[in-house]
DNA sequence: CGTGCCCTTTACACAGATTTTACACGCCGC
DNA sequence: GCGGCGTGTAAAATCTGTGTAAAGGGCACG
């Protein structure tokens, strides 16, 4: 589930929102002080950040300042809540990298869809995949099946973890060597078939759906796209 | 320069916001009618396209998901300009997947503020450059694809490499010897219709762009510029 | 200890890409 | 306009990378 923290000193705002974002399906906590913040964030970090721009000890502008340095928080997405209206929070909040900023009086559900709209935005790198799919072709890591037009193929180790890193990488054009440090997980000194050898076997097991993977002459293959 | 694109149907608003778009260092370019928009785009793809909700021939939000459906400008940054400030709009432009919204009236300020800030959020997104573009020709180095005018043309592991050089030094006119030192990597003795052979063969490929790979006599090629 | 499966390697043919060859055409200086 | 040089284009010749089959080796499992 998706964390959110909120920073925010008003007690009954942040408790609407905290209480909106649980029955929305967040996982929500909500901060009064900034520095309440900072331990948490190395404790669990969250999916998002919800920052009202006046805070009692710390500014809001200088907290996103500060998450923007620090290598481990510079891409958390960020959305600032202000009560001033004036254009100049605005600009200033926009400017040094909030992703969204909200004017108060707010509804909730506006609130709601604009989170919704960042964390997309964000890629939703923080939700754990256990599926993919591509044009008919069904993985999953979780029970290591693959179904290819709704019907269950069978794979072997390589043949699946091959696969599997093809279509991680969706569209991408994955070299000879790239596969076999990544799926092999060595160095490869001189030719070899063996990832020749591999894709073909993947391409018979899915039938008519083997064109799907594409051979780039000269770099590698790749997958859809 | 970045790119911008303007669909507004209300000539002070879009005069005024190419106007300002360009003081601010942008390359503006307006449109009355969403048709235009159409054929701009796959001649010349913008880095970001403002888009008003309401207009005569066919609705803002309309255009967003065919933005949004092809894969050419599934990516491409979207601000949606509206007149009503009702939250129904907003909301839906939002989860449409735009960008971020404007509601009229707006300053510039906000405005050029907002777009950079939609502008360095889509550019996170691709640390590394993959993208290349010039002029309608899209070419992209992970997934070794080339678009021209929003179609893809299948290249020759020679020919990739070839236009990828030519674009990297955009309007740089190359000899046949750097091209075939870079491209080919080793000094080639003697004479010989190489190059020319492959400059023809991806002329031909691009088919009425291919006029973009201009000769220099005597000298070498370049591409744009 | 035997069996079966999987992985790797070897070998080779062929499609497709690259290079060479050959020649026509257009540009440029005169 | 004329001739020479450089480039465009086509086709032939050559080369290279990939698909595929088959065989050998290793490992897990019974």
């Amino acid at each position: 589930m998706q964390k959110i923290y909120i920073i925010e000193d008003d007690d009954s705002i942040r408790d609407m929102v905290v209480y909106a974002l649980k029955s929305a399906g967040f996982e929500a906590k909500g901060f009064e002080e900034s520095h309440q913040l900072w331990a948490a964030l190395s404790a669990a970090p969250p999916s998002l950040v919800l920052l009202d721009i006046m805070l009692p000890d710390e500014d809001g502008i200088a907290i996103l300042q500060r998450l923007r340095q620090a290598d481990a928080t510079k891409n958390l997405p960020v959305i600032m809540l202000t009560a001033k209206g004036t254009e100049y929070d605005r600009i200033k909040g926009l400017d040094l990298g909030a992703d969204d900023y909200i004017t108060k009086p707010f509804s909730v559900m506006e609130l709601i869809s604009r989170i919704r709209a960042v964390l997309r935005r964000a890629g939703d790198a923080s939700e754990k995949q256990r599926e993919y799919q591509i044009d008919g072709i069904v993985l999953n890591t979780d029970k290591r099946t693959v179904l290819v037009q709704g019907r269950e193929i069978s794979l072997t180790y390589k043949e699946f973890e091959l696969l599997f890193y093809l279509m991680l990488n969706e569209g991408v054009v994955l070299t000879r060597d790239k596969l076999l440090n990544e799926v092999w997980g060595f160095d490869y000194n001189g030719e070899s078939r063996t990832v020749d050898m591999h894709i073909k076997s993947l391409r018979q097991k899915m039938g008519e759906r083997g064109n799907r993977i594409i051979t780039v002459r000269n770099v590698g293959y790749k997958i859809g796209g």
